[in-house]
RNA sequence: CGGGGUGUGGCGCAGUUGGAAGCGCGCCGCGUUUGGGACGCGGAGGUCGACGGUUCAAGUCCGUCCACCCCGACCA
């Protein structure tokens, strides 16, 4: 490709909108421009730069038995009535109607477009297992999206769904899957670590998300170096530290006027916050046979530490959950800020299983500016659960070894789903097993953003001159500068660039030519902002020497490729880059 | 949805007490220059986010709306 005739400019400054490194970086360089709030373009680079990350998904999921095919951006309602999403999914759900009035859906994910092709196409356990993939356009209305083109509204992703008999079949592609993903990844030189997730109401016994370490992420995950253990916030365990066993004693009502919070009301009293109690109130939604019903829920949790909701959704088997408002709190009896366990009616109560083991904690009364003294469980109030509600934090213990956890950020980059049965249940995706019976097929979804994939390694690689694009997913392999603007052999250096531009390309090497009326200093400052992986320089300072200079982006030297060895050297250059990358491939293990 | 911020040429920005819209980069032409974002001269390009109001006069003041960004809520 000659850069005199590619559709992209870069820019000296990034627009002010872009905040985070991979975003200013991307639009600078040309890769993407921005349409409307996480809605991107995406250039001839970024393009290329796609394809190349899609192509390694493919190859991936070839790899393990996938078969492509395409689903439909857009579907009728009725395939997400079926499964009931239409109505559980809120505004994130795009949807419009069609001339003649019918209720349509932009496609979020393709769960419900595979069961609706596969519920007519698989009848036998002989067609099982059999897994599928595609690579398709979501569009999730996202109430906010952010950083570039890491959150965003329309967005590309490879998704994966396998089909089983049974559990055991599913084990094995999700087996498959956690090690492709690995490679998928690695091939595209973007570290990640798989983490347990949440499984939601779906059912399932097993997620897992791969995140990719950054201080921009907006997951937050809980490690731990001693042994390995790693979770998403919204699952992680800890162990809890037991308080040191004491005599209940009296029950007593003391003033604290104006101390609505924790913090407020631990330094009043002047007691750690560990020996008061979190009264958090939420509302809960179920589904029952009658349909939706909304729910009371007062959680309590100790004053030290945060109420996770997703334990508490888990815990009650809710389909979702929200703050509650003042009023509804009011309407049950309590008095927000000073809210108690003692004494409530209509609510439903989860405690966490650290409150039943710590004696005497400080609790509202339920009566403004008032507040207990020796609140104990058991004794005081009793709860609907006890379970486990609270969110680990940075330096909790680790569940497995009792180590001091860390927290960090990340980016979930991919994600891999053991769904069940769940959708095939939903619309009578079944098939007949050997001996004769009619059953649901055990299905798996398995999904990677490809955007993301691509803002996440802009992300990691990159320095303050530009990209620096590993040479698998970079948009060309090779950028070829020529400086004939020179007195000096102005018009051999004109020559012999272009016929290398021929030759490597016939070669079979992927070139970006600059052949641009522009002084170096413009040529070199592009190439390192589009990040090629390596740059060949013919000037005639290089033709004096006999040859073409070449440099790895990300490395500082430069050396002199001599002008017949030049195709040779540079297919040794890029296949050493190749290598390394698929020598640094590991087997990774699935621990059950 | 709550809080904060920003809307002026492709990008970055200035525009005072209201008085005929500017700068840098980029773009076009000519010339000089040519190994790390060169220089001179001459140009093109803007319904100042939209609508309404106040005023002799609005980029500027008032109102309503919209868009985009950040924090939070939310996130199959």
């Amino acid at each position: 490709m000659r850069m005199s005739s590619l559709l992209s400019q870069t820019l000296r400054e990034a627009p002010s909108d872009a905040e985070i490194a991979s975003h200013k970086l991307l639009v600078r360089a040309g890769y993407i421009r921005q349409l409307a709030a996480g809605i991107f373009t995406s250039m001839p680079l970024a393009k290329r730069s796609l394809t190349k990350i899609e192509n390694i998904m493919r190859d991936e999921m070839n790899k393990i038995g996938g078969q492509e095919m395409s689903m439909p951006v857009v579907h009728p309602a009725e395939i997400w009535q079926a499964t009931g999403r239409w109505w559980k999914v809120g505004p994130e759900m795009g949807r419009f109607k069609d001339r003649n009035g019918r209720d349509m859906v932009l496609a979020m994910t393709h769960e419900e477009a595979v069961v609706a092709v596969v519920k007519d196409e698989v009848q036998s356990y002989r067609q099982l297992p059999m897994m599928v993939y595609h690579i398709q356009t979501k569009w999730r209305d996202d109430p906010r999206p952010r950083a570039g083109l890491i959150r965003v509204r329309e967005f590309t992703m490879k998704d994966s769904y396998s089909l089983d008999r049974d559990w055991e079949g599913l084990d094995i592609q999700y087996a498959n899957h956690y090690q492709a993903y690995f490679n998928i990844f690695g091939r595209c030189k973007l570290p990640v670590i798989a983490v347990k997730s949440d499984v939601g109401m779906m059912g399932g016994n097993m997620a897992h998300e791969y995140m990719y370490i950054t201080p921009v992420g907006e997951d937050t995950l809980l490690l731990c170096d001693k042994c390995g253990y790693s979770a998403n916030r919204q699952i992680a365990e800890f162990q809890k530290t037991k308080p040191h066993q004491e005599t209940p004693l009296d029950r007593e009502k003391i003033a604290t006027p104006g101390m609505k919070t924790i913090a407020e009301l631990a330094e009043f009293l002047d007691i750690p916050e560990s020996k008061t109690a979190k009264a958090v109130f939420m509302v809960a939604a179920k589904q029952t046979e009658g349909g939706e019903v909304e729910q009371l829920v007062f959680a309590i949790v100790r004053g030290d530490m945060d109420l996770n909701e997703t334990k508490l959704v888990n815990a009650l088997g809710a389909k979702s959950l929200r703050p509650a408002v003042d009023e509804e709190i009011k309407a049950a009896g309590a008095v927000p800020g000073y809210a108690s366990p003692v004494g409530l009616k209509d609510i439903v109560v989860v405690v966490d299983d650290l409150i039943p083991e710590s004696p005497n904690l400080v609790a509202g009364a339920n009566q403004e500016g008032y507040h207990f003294k020796n609140v104990n469980y058991g004794r005081d109030y009793k709860a609907d659960i006890v379970t486990d509600i609270a969110a680990a934090g940075d330096g909790d213990a680790c569940p497995n070894c009792g180590a001091a956890m860390r927290a960090v950020r990340g980016v979930e980059v991919g994600n891999i789903f053991k769904l069940g049965t769940w959708y095939s249940e939903a619309v009578g995706a079944t098939y007949q097993d050997a001996d004769g019976t009619e059953k649901p097929i055990v299905m798996g979804s398995y999904g990677i953003g490809s955007g993301r994939l691509l803002a996440s390694i802009a992300e990691e690689y990159h320095d303050e001159y530009g990209l620096i694009m590993p040479v698998t997913v970079a948009p060309y392999e090779v950028h070829l500068v020529e400086l004939s603007g020179g007195k000096q052999d102005s018009e051999k250096v004109g020559e012999v660039a272009e016929q290398l531009y021929q030759d490597l390309t016939a070669a079979g090497i992927e070139v970006l030519f600059d052949d641009r009326d522009e002084s170096p200093g413009v040529k070199f400052n592009d190439a390192d902002l589009i990040g090629i992986p390596l740059r060949l320089t013919v000037g005639g300072r290089s033709l004096q020497n006999g040859g073409v200079e070449a440099k790895l982006r990300h490395e500082k030297e430069k050396s002199l490729l001599l002008l017949d060895e030049v195709i040779d050297r540079t297919q040794a250059i890029l296949n050493g880059l190749y290598k390394e990358i698929e020598g640094s491939l590991k087997t990774v293990e699935l621990e059950s």
